[in-house]
DNA sequence: AACGCGCGAACCATTACTTCA
DNA sequence: ACTGAAGTAATGGTTCGCGCG
């Protein structure tokens, strides 16, 4: 998404995002063993060939997840299902002869799941292995809860981001347009008085460029003027 | 050292199923 | 009872890093 040079002032706006959890497509897991997943989106306002980068970073996702009664019973009845479900082969079997079958998993277990997540945001076969055993789940299966929460995580934090950006965004247009205003105005002023003899009172302290002594209304006019015209060189005039 | 290959891990887009208003 | 939207578990394909011959 970018916004070139709106208002044909040679302004550049654009934004985009990267990621940064250990450069998004490096398969290892993250050195931190946080683990913590960061998106983030820039900002880039150029002015030319000029370019800066501005890096954003938030982390305002609030979990949500888990926000449905999807199960009929207590607590208890809960983590007693938990504590019995088994899951083999077998059922692994099952459900690839069977087409898909959804195990939706229980409060509990996402609880338990949204804990670990908490901690790192990302696996290693020996923690999915132990967490798959705690929760009574195939590793498989917590390997792709992660992975969809990675997703849910990224998602949210996308949106934060786009929100973020769009109020910059905005923010920035209005300003360029302030300034374009303010250019044409001095434009127009220029083409109006096109000798700075001509300038009003507000306008008559003047620098002269060459020597830079500051000359106002007031002050004695000096025995040779340091005004010059809009086709002399300043330098000449001193 | 360079190369190709296989494997595992992670990501992404998409599908399919479940739940709820 | 039906339906569409939202949420989410699961799948398939792709990419990358690593070890090995």
């Amino acid at each position: 998404m970018g916004f070139d040079d709106i208002c044909g002032t040679g302004l550049a706006l654009g934004f985009g995002f990267s990621s940064t959890a250990n450069n998004q497509r490096s398969r290892k897991p993250p050195a931190d063993k946080g683990g913590s997943l960061s998106f983030e989106p820039s900002l880039t306002l150029s002015l030319s060939k000029d370019k800066s980068a501005d890096h954003l970073s938030s982390s305002t996702y609030s979990n949500a997840s888990v926000k449905r009664e999807r199960d009929i019973g207590s607590e208890e009845t809960e983590v007693e299902r938990v504590l019995s479900y088994r899951v083999s082969d077998e059922d692994l079997d099952d459900d690839v002869s069977n087409g898909r079958k959804k195990l939706r998993l229980t409060k509990v277990q996402s609880a338990l799941l949204e804990e670990s997540f908490k901690q790192h945001s990302t696996l290693n076969p020996k923690q999915k292995q132990h967490l798959a055993r705690k929760l009574n789940v195939r590793p498989r299966q917590v390997e792709v809860w992660f992975q969809n929460r990675r997703a849910r995580t990224k998602l949210k934090q996308t949106e934060v981001d786009c929100e973020f950006l769009k109020k910059c965004c905005e923010t920035l247009t209005d300003e360029n347009k302030k300034l374009y205003k303010e250019v044409q105005e001095l434009k127009a002023l220029k083409l109006a008085q096109p000798l700075y003899m001509q300038l009003p009172a507000a306008a008559t302290l003047t620098v002269c460029p060459s020597c830079e002594r500051v000359a106002d209304a007031g002050e004695k006019a000096p025995t040779k003027p340091h005004f010059y015209g809009p086709f002399t060189s300043p330098s000449a005039a001193c």
